[in-house]
DNA sequence: CGTGCCGGGAG
DNA sequence: CTCCCGGCACG
């Protein structure tokens, strides 16, 4: 319940000793770095944590858990040397060995791990503040891209206290925060982004080995999430991620709803958390933990608002609350015939909001508003990954195959990270935890979909035995049985979205040359 | 011509 | 089965 503040307590200043940190949030947990080799940092396991998981996840393929497989991915590749990876497969990691190092980059920056629990928003929210962290001093430096809430520079100067949560959730969260776990395209990684990162990594440890660096794979699925399938390309996507710029190829979203996709990949931020006062009364709303911290402390508390002072009391009276500003789709989107996508960076936060960092207020509904147009049509093939197990509709020229997803099967509520492989799922997910205000918002980004799809299909379908009077009878004869060939799908398959060099991550149908299973249309 | 994937074949 | 791949059809 209160992982936020346990989280915080431990820290007591914002150098970690690399030797016995460790926190707590969730059912997650860092550890020590206590290995001597070539991997200066241990890999975490959490036995319990690691059960849950696997719960959530589908077992589906192979009845192998998407973790094993990850594991299995990894050594075909040869990146396997992981092995401290718990028997899950789950590669957790807990550097702190690069803390030191991150801090010095990113004095504000924190991750968060263990974002997935549903309902936890607790954690949700800490992940999120990782990431305003995170950007928030990088902002000054250089342009950042759409996505983030911009963080009031008080922030850095308002010392310890929060110095000390961040450091600590730094450490915690390198590999989680969903913002980072985002651009954990695999496939598309840019690899002029991520050398920057292992530069600076290799500077914290001369280690050039990127190769082992590993992460809770599955963990990383946040609420809505996947797990990239090689450890191995996570690391680069974290990091790059994490470098705040670069990031701005937000398109590239895919809800790879971790159980039942193996190759878990490439996930987005598209939560923003704002923080609420639960002072009786007051529904003040900002976008800064720091703003509403400030605020409690003056408006509520009364204290000295030019003292930065906190002695942490604050956190008892504001909450966070998670808010969807999603946005854009990457090549999946193929489902949407409008499908945006690509090229345009996702512009999830409107100007005014980024340009109006004093006035902390924020109006989610306004902001949302301006999404809309973007959103409605791509939203439900950003949100959703096509890919199901049901993909077999594409089989069914039948109108509705949005059907069995929307439907939402294991729409469980908000049962975050894998739940929902289906488009309205992804949507409806993200908008739970919003409780309180913000209402209206989610409405317009809802629905939007079930058009598309069908119209897509049409197209091909096999009408042409049936009618065409033109040519006739001329060439039935030419084709064989009427059987005929599917449309062939529209949408990107493996080979198209992975390329012909990553091929082990296409699904196996489209390896074989089969009807590719994972982007179905 | 690249691509999706059917049909078929080897292990 | 799983794993491949020739080769056709589609765009």
């Amino acid at each position: 319940m209160d992982s936020r503040y346990i989280l915080e307590k431990p820290l007591t200043g914002p150098r970690v000793g690399a030797a016995d940190f460790s926190c707590r949030s969730g059912r997650t947990v860092l550890h020590t770095a206590e290995k001597s080799g070539p991997v200066p940092y241990k890999h975490a396991m959490d036995g319990g944590a690691a059960a849950a998981r696997s719960d959530k996840v589908s077992p589906k393929r192979n009845g192998v858990s998407p973790g094993v497989r990850i594991l299995q991915d990894v050594e075909k590749n040869g990146l396997g040397d992981h092995r401290d990876t718990g028997y899950t497969g789950i590669l957790k990691r807990a550097s702190p060995t690069h803390c030191p190092g991150i801090n010095r980059q990113l004095p504000c920056g924190f991750m968060h791990l263990d974002i997935r629990n549903p309902g936890k928003q607790a954690d949700l929210v800490n992940s999120f503040r990782a990431t305003q962290g995170l950007n928030a001093p990088l902002t000054e430096k250089q342009p950042l891209p759409s996505t983030h809430i911009p963080v009031p520079r008080n922030r850095n100067p308002s010392g310890h206290a929060d110095k000390e949560v961040m450091a600590a959730t730094v450490l915690t969260s390198l590999s989680t925060s969903p913002l980072v776990l985002y651009p954990s395209s695999a496939p598309t990684v840019p690899e002029p982004a991520s050398r920057g990162w292992k530069e600076v990594l290799s500077a914290s440890y001369s280690s050039s080995t990127s190769g082992n660096w590993s992460w809770d794979a599955s963990d990383q699925s946040v609420p809505s999430t996947p797990s990239p399938p090689l450890s191995n390309d996570t690391n680069k996507n974290f990091l790059l991620s994490s470098q705040g710029d670069d990031v701005n190829e937000d398109v590239t979203e895919s809800p790879h709803f971790m159980f039942e996709d193996p190759i878990p990949r490439k996930r987005k931020n598209s939560m923003k958390v704002m923080f609420k006062c639960l002072w009786k009364n007051c529904e003040k709303v900002l976008s800064t933990s720091s703003g509403i911290q400030r605020h409690v402390r003056t408006v509520h508390l009364g204290r000295n608002s030019d003292s930065d002072y906190s002695d942490g009391e604050e956190d008892f009276y504001y909450s966070e609350i998670e808010v969807n500003m999603d946005s854009l789709s990457e090549g999946l989107s193929s489902l949407t015939p409008t499908s945006p996508t690509t090229a345009a960076p996702p512009p999830v936060f409107p100007p005014p909001l980024a340009d109006v960092p004093h006035s902390e207020h924020i109006s989610v509904s306004a902001s949302q508003s301006h999404a809309p147009t973007l959103l409605s049509q791509s939203a439900p093939s950003t949100l959703c990954h096509i890919r199901t197990d049901h993909a077999y509709q594409a089989t069914a020229p039948v109108s509705i195959p949005v059907g069995p997803e929307l439907a939402g099967l294991g729409n469980g509520n908000g049962t975050g990270p894998g739940t929902g492989p289906g488009p309205g799922n992804a949507i409806s997910v993200s908008w739970q935890s919003p409780h309180v205000i913000f209402k209206g918002a989610p409405g317009p980004v809802t629905h939007v979909r079930t058009v598309s799809i069908g119209e897509k299909r049409q197209p091909a379908s096999n009408t042409h035995a049936t009618v065409n009077k033109n040519h006739a009878l001329i060439t039935p004869a030419a084709k064989s049985a009427p059987g005929t060939r599917k449309p062939r799908g529209e949408a990107k398959k493996c080979r198209k979205v992975y390329g012909m060099e990553k091929r082990d991550m296409w699904c196996t149908a489209c390896r074989w040359k089969k009807a590719c299973q994972r982007f179905t249309d």
